[in-house]
DNA sequence: AACGATTGCGGGAACGGTTGCGGAAATAAA
DNA sequence: TTTATTTCCGCAACCGTTCCCGCAATCGTT
């Protein structure tokens, strides 16, 4: 089925160490008649290079691992081919795997990496807390491993992300400023850091406006479309009064506008709408939503190349990088 | 780095073919007591098996390459989630590339593909004509080729794909039905088969019900949500009146909806819109957009489906699966 | 002409597993 | 006890490369 380079050593009567060192380009030891002829010998016969032998024999497989929560939202496929565009060059290919939020199908693809023996990997952990230990000894063992978006604290190992916590504030001031003092939360899940850090942002920043916190206010009931649907449901049936509303992501802030909408409430006028985590979706809406977008392409290219430095020098410290979001006011505050 | 099964042979004074025989978990050769410290030992250790070795004594990678042209539409990352679902359990990873809609990139990264020797590939190209001799070639040498949505004719190869004509031509007649006699469509390039395929049905949709064509309806400024505004804002400004627009994908019909909705148009009172390759998005909008839905989950079934049948016997022939899409009538129209 | 340096190539041991074969020990059958 | 059959394990080849080492032939130098 495929050819290999003993078909072409004894092809041309030649040794596979020739062909090999041919094939690999390597000057002075080998005649430059020699190669030409290997070479040319080679695409005639349809010689593919078996990258398998060359990766066992150089203990280098030339792979990075992304994986990944899911590739639903446009920010981790955006992510990926980012970074693949940077690796391809330097003639790294890259292999991606889902979570699919689930911790179980986290670890179990993160054994499916580690056990293909890629260079390194690149993870958006979906829980904090879940499957630290494996973490620690892979980093134990010197594997090149980089956090992203969705870090753990506490590990010795490089991350990038943006300041969620920042974001946040500042997103929540902007309603502020805009004259808003009952802001609903519609909350992300407590095992995501970036969720902590964002509800951290909330009450901080309502207290340093002299706001009260209302606890009632803030609303955990799923991060997608539905989930920003039946919070705000919640609030209006149960009769608590906000004029705001902060959102995780920005599916949630869809789903919160439609049902705004539909009972005939005003966006921006009666009830102001803002969410982290916008992408192009958020301007897709009507009202188009006030959001922080992630600096994806920025957090790509130094994600990339935390890892090819561990790669590189796998003894270098750790690095944490923080990279700032920009908030983008739209119509619906 | 890491633990091989040499050094756990050694560690037990007993030899690596034991060892691996017992960590293969084959019965029979190895008895009961030996099996269980070697697993055990091995588990101390912390071993981990080097694919590679294995794949590389195997012959089989137990990897299903996956090119896409872009993972941005949600219909690429939903079809390799749903694929991904499938492999897994029956022990294939995935690997994922990317063309970007470039017959080069897509080119260099299905070499890419051969070269990490998958065990088959699956592609959805983004030019029917390009790149065909290299696909018969990999074709002839018996590898496992299977095409999903965006195909090509005449390869003598598995594909999978649902009936753009068809489908094409009920979304059309639903616009006739619905009395419009001007419709506009918002082509898609030329260099996809599925695009023909669509143009087609809109010509034969509109002869069938003795419409007569008329070229200045017909577009291809872009399949984005800026091509769409771009063709409609060109029909406005040329005063060439038209009724509905039958779009190639639902981001033109976003593009489309914008313009419409800021001159003043009432959809679908003045003017309809329907669009193929629907997905949720084209329920965020408003007026949502009425779409054909491609069955990505069924795709994924049957092109997995006729991908492991190609491995298992390489000499089955050619299937060509076609799957009926559904369309969704929506507020557009 | 004699001698070291360079060039061009082949031999063979890795890389980390799997697997057919053969043999010793243990067990079963005669 | 002898013979036949299992059971369990080791030896060594193999997958397709790379790369170190050694050797012969050619080259340049005095």
């Amino acid at each position: 089925m495929y050819v290999t380079i003993i078909d072409i050593a004894k092809a041309l009567g030649l040794s596979k160490s020739t062909v090999s060192r041919a094939l690999s380009g390597e000057k002075g030891n080998v005649s430059p008649e020699t190669a030409r002829l290997v070479i040319e010998t080679a695409e005639r016969m349809g010689y593919k290079r078996n990258e398998l032998a060359v990766h066992l024999r150089k203990r280098k497989t030339m792979t990075i691992g992304i994986l990944v929560p899911e590739l639903v939202t446009s920010f981790y496929s955006t992510f990926i081919a980012h970074a693949q565009q940077i690796l391809r060059p330097k003639g790294y290919r890259t292999i991606v795997a889902l979570s699919n939020e689930d911790i179980f199908w986290e670890k179990s693809n993160f054994d499916l990496l580690s056990d293909s023996r890629v260079d390194g990997i690149l993870i958006s952990t979906c829980n904090d807390k879940a499957n630290v230990e494996q973490y620690s000894a892979f980093i134990q063992r010197n594997i090149p491993l980089v956090f992203f978006d969705r870090t753990i604290k506490g590990l010795d190992c490089s991350s990038v992300r943006s300041n969620d916590y920042k974001a946040a504030f500042f997103l929540m001031e902007h309603l502020i400023y805009k004259g808003r003092k009952r802001i609903a939360h519609l909350a992300g899940p407590d095992h995501i850091r970036n969720s902590a850090d964002r509800f951290q942002a909330y009450i901080d920043t309502l207290s340093k406006h002299g706001i009260a916190y209302d606890p009632s206010l803030v609303l955990k009931e799923g991060t997608d479309r539905a989930g920003g649907a039946t919070e705000v449901t919640f609030l209006l049936e149960h009769g608590i009064p906000f004029d705001a509303v902060f959102c995780f992501n920005e599916m949630q802030a869809i789903g919160a506008e439609e049902v705004l909408l539909r009972k005939g409430f005003r966006i921006p006028e009666d009830i102001a709408v803002a969410s982290m985590y916008g992408t192009e979706v958020s301007t897709l809406v009507h009202p188009a939503v006030t959001s922080v977008e992630k600096p994806v392409a920025r957090m790509a290219e130094e994600a990339v190349r935390l890892i090819l430095r561990q790669i590189d020098a796998p003894l270098s410290p750790a690095e944490e990088v923080i990279i700032p979001s920009e908030m983008v006011i739209r119509e619906s505050s």
